[in-house]
Order: structure tokens, then sequence, then C-alpha cells
DNA sequence: CTCCAGGGATGAT
DNA sequence: ATCATCCATGGA
């Protein structure tokens, strides 16, 4: 029986949260770790357990503070202003209707670039599960609200791993890399926030130098972790949302041609753009499973 | 069962 | 510079 007067629910703090949607911005695929508890829910900014739902244009929070979460859930961005920047075409429109009050967080470092040298070649639910393991194994759990936290672990923590305790999280061919990356920034050979004072370009090419990161991770990096927001991620979504939307008629589409074009169409925001565009096209997939194949002409011999 | 996933590293052209 | 191949793992 654990029913106690849970009064840590009845005090939540408060902060104003205008043109902004807690849900679609919690389950847009940039952040791994929340999950629904109650009318809200449950995680960690940093080392800070925190619970948060939207009633409006409030939110309601217990754990961090207000500053916290403005700072984290970037409520001090313009939207109207970026979304405002966007180029004017249909799967733009579509995209910016169906994203509405998305908005782009800022995450830490070591946590956003850990999370997306993980994500190659895995969905969403994977990556999750990766994270959720590595916390479970590598970090010190914080009781919060009658459960438990667990923060995401330093790098230090697991650059003292071993490949084969981070292949039991699920990680497969990517533990080497994570492993690698990990030692690099507990060995001070990398300060992933003495990044942070240089331009774009460099920083990319400095993230590009970590195993496992290559232009897209790095791009995510720059855009959820550094605020650049007109790096442009293109995974396998974009790629084909560039391809089917925006060039219907072009039989090859090469990864220059996409990465030259979205750099300028979409302008300042383009890493924006690109996140309503990426959140749109998978909820909204429609089953392209099923397409008939070419039989095989080998069905029974004569 | 098969197909695919927020790709990167490597080696061959 | 561009292209092919391999890399683990689990959801749909």
């Amino acid at each position: 029986m654990v029913s106690r007067a849970d009064n840590s629910r009845s005090k939540l703090k408060r902060v104003a949260a205008p043109d902004f949607d807690l849900v679609t911005t919690l389950d847009s695929g940039q952040v791994f770790y929340w999950r629904a508890e109650g009318s809200g829910f449950i995680g960690a900014i940093g080392d800070e357990p925190v619970y948060v739902e939207q009633e409006g244009d409030v939110l309601r929070f217990a754990g961090g503070s207000e500053k916290l979460l403005t700072h984290y859930f970037a409520l001090d961005h313009p939207l109207n202003e970026i979304c405002a920047s966007f180029p004017n075409d249909p799967a733009m429109n579509d995209a910016r209707s169906f994203c509405q009050g998305l908005r782009i967080l800022r995450q830490p470092k070591w946590e956003c670039l850990a999370s997306f040298i993980c994500s190659s070649m895995k969905q969403v639910a994977h990556i999750r599960q990766m994270s959720a393991a590595l916390r479970q194994r590598f970090s010190t759990a914080i009781s919060f609200r009658g459960g438990v936290i667990y923060p995401f672990p330093s790098a230090r923590a697991i650059a003292e791993s071993s490949e084969k305790e981070l292949r039991a999280c699920g990680l497969g061919y990517r533990a080497p890399n994570l492993l690698a990356t990990a030692r690099r920034i507990a060995a001070e050979s990398v300060d992933l926030d003495d990044l942070a004072s240089l331009p774009d370009a460099e920083l990319r090419a400095a993230l590009c130098e970590l195993p496992g990161v290559g232009a897209k991770v790095a791009n995510c990096v720059m855009l959820f972790a550094y605020e650049r927001l007109r790096a442009f991620p293109i995974d396998v979504w974009i790629a084909r949302v560039l391809r089917e939307r925006y060039f219907p008629r072009k039989r090859k589409m090469t990864d220059r041609m996409m990465r030259e074009f979205s750099q300028d169409y979409f302008g300042p925001h383009g890493g924006y753009a690109q996140q309503y565009l990426f959140h749109h096209a998978r909820k909204t997939q429609t089953h392209r499973r099923m397409r008939p194949r070419p039989r095989s002409s080998r069905a029974g011999g004569s």
C-alpha cells in the first residue's frame, strides 16, 4: 500500500509557456528519456530530476527551477519569428501546422552527443532503450516522487566501463565508438564546453573527429545541444522528404545535392525546419512496406 | 519470416 | 570526391 498522501503532487511550481507543446516536443525524437507519468512526464534535466505537465500556456513542474526549465525547453526562443522564417512551400506548410509548439531543446552536450552516437541505424524506440540501459547501469539512482530517476551517466563513468558492458546495453557495433569518445572526453583531450566558442564549420569538424560521429550526428548535436539552429541533420526520413516532396522528378539525389540545397533553402533556422519536417513525416507515415516484389519465377520447377 | 531504423568507418574506384 | 559494403539489434 503506497498511497500515502502524496502532497508532493499538490505543490507544483508554475512557469508561463506560450507557443509551446510539451507532448509534441518530447515526442519529436530529439531527446530519449522522458516518459509519460500521470498527466505529464518524468525525466531529468542534467542531474536534476523533474516532473512536468502542461495546462494551456502554463507548465506545472516539480524539481528543477523556473530558470532551468525555461532554458532547457527553450521557452525564450521566438517561435513565431522562427516559424515565419521557414520557406513557404506545401511540405513546409504541412509540417508547420502539424508541429505547432514544437521547440528545439537545449540539451546537455555530453548526453546529447552520447545519445546520438548510439542512434545510428536505430529507431527512436531503440535509442530510448539504450539510453535507459546506460543510465541504469552507469549512473546513480535518485529518489524522486516515489520513484527513481537515473540521470545520464558522465563521460568518465562510461569511459571506465568496457566494450563488453556497453554491448550488454544493446549498443552492438556502436559500443567501441561510444567508449572511445567517452575516453577522449574523460581524458580531457576534448572539452565539449570549449567547442561552443567555435563557428559552425569548425564546431562540426571538431565533432566529426570523435569516433562514431559523422556529419549527421554532428549536426544533431549542434542543433540540439549547441543551439546552432541552422544545422540541418539529414537522416533517412529527411532524405525521403527531400526526394519525394522537393525533388520528385529527380532520379538521383546525392548527399551533396541534399546538403547544398537544404543549407540555404531553409534559411537561418533550417534546423528548426528540419525538425518540423522530420516529426511530421515520422508521425504521418503511411505503410510504405508492402510493395509487390517481382515474384521469383521458381515456383515449382516443371 | 523480412524489412527497416535520426549512420559511420573503411577500402575500392 | 563518390560508391559499396559491413557493422548489431530489435520493432513492426
